[in-house]
DNA sequence: TACCTTATTGATAATAGATATCATTATGAA
DNA sequence: TTCATAATGATATCTATTATCAATAAGGTA
C-alpha cells in the first residue's frame, strides 16, 4: 500500500526527487511511514521498471524519475540537483565501445553532464537567493 | 612528503586504485600513514591536475587514475571496479546539449559505461574464482 | 641560530546516504 | 479460520568520506 503512495509521489513530483524528497511528501499526509519503507519501495518500483533512477554520482544521493525511457541528466556539482538534458546523439555509436580489460563485458552507458543549477549559480554571484526553492 | 608517496603509489598502481588501495600500498612500507592523509593528498593531487579521478558512481568509492586526459571508464555494477574504455566519439557533439531547466549551465560531461568485470562475471557462472585478484 | 608563520600530519569523531535486521502487522490463497 | 508470504516501522549498522584539532614539520627571516 505504501508502495502505491511512493509511486504516486514520484509521478507527481516536479523534477527528480531524492528518496528524502519522496519521504517528506508522503509523511506530510501519512505521518507514520518509515524511511526504510520509502527506500525499499523506490528500489522495487525501479526494479520493476515503473520509475526511473538517476544513480548517485559525485557523492550525492540517487534521484528518481517518473520517466522510464533512456535519456540524459545533468547533476549540479554544488548541490546534487538533477535535471533533464536535451541532446541528440546516436546511441548505436557506443555499441562498439571496447573495455580495455579482458573479460569485462559492457552492458549499458550513461551520459551525465555536470554543471551548476540556477540556485547555486546565483548564490555564487552574491544575488542572495537562498530563499529560492526549486 | 606523504604527498609524493601518494603520487607515486597512484602512478605505479596497475589500473584505477581506490583511496583504500592507495592507503594499503603506502602503509605496507610506511606503516604510520593515516588514511585521512591519503584522502587529503589524493584530493589535492587531483585538484592540481597531477592525477585523474573517476568520481564515485552507483554508491561505489571514487577511483584515481595516473592518466589526466579526458577518457571513458566503465564501472562494474557488482563490485565497483573501474576500467578504461576505448570508444571514439565526437566530443563537440555535446557542445549544444541544452539543460531543460532555465538557469542551469552545463560545463562538462562524463560518458560512463556499466558492465561486469571478469572476476564478478566468472563468479556468476559458478567458476569459483573467488581467489582471482585483479 | 633562534624565531615565527604556515603547512602537513595522525588520530579520531562526525556525516550522509543507504542497507540489514528483526519483530510486528497486513494480505491473500486454500 | 488457518497458514504462508509479503510489507512495514523502528532501529542498528555500514561505507566512503570529510571535519576537527592538537602535534609536528618545514621554511623563510632577522
Amino acid at each position: 500500500m505504501q508502495r502505491e503512495l511512493t509511486y504516486e509521489a514520484v509521478l507527481s513530483y516536479p523534477g527528480h526527487p531524492s528518496a528524502d524528497d519522496v519521504y517528506r511528501v508522503i509523511s506530510s499526509r501519512y505521518s507514520t511511514i518509515s524511511k526504510a519503507t520509502v527506500y525499499r519501495n523506490l528500489n522495487s518500483l525501479y526494479e520493476n521498471g515503473r520509475i526511473g533512477k538517476v544513480p548517485s554520482v559525485f557523492g550525492y544521493e540517487a534521484h528518481y524519475d517518473h520517466r522510464t525511457d533512456h535519456h540524459c541528466h545533468a547533476v549540479c556539482i554544488k548541490c546534487g540537483k538533477v535535471v533533464d538534458v536535451d541532446v541528440q546523439y546516436d546511441k548505436d555509436l557506443f555499441d562498439n565501445a571496447v573495455s580495455m580489460e579482458e573479460g569485462f563485458s559492457l552492458s549499458s552507458h550513461d551520459l551525465i553532464f555536470e554543471g551548476t543549477c540556477r540556485n547555486c549559480g546565483n548564490k555564487e554571484k552574491g544575488y542572495g537567493t537562498e530563499g529560492i526553492k526549486d
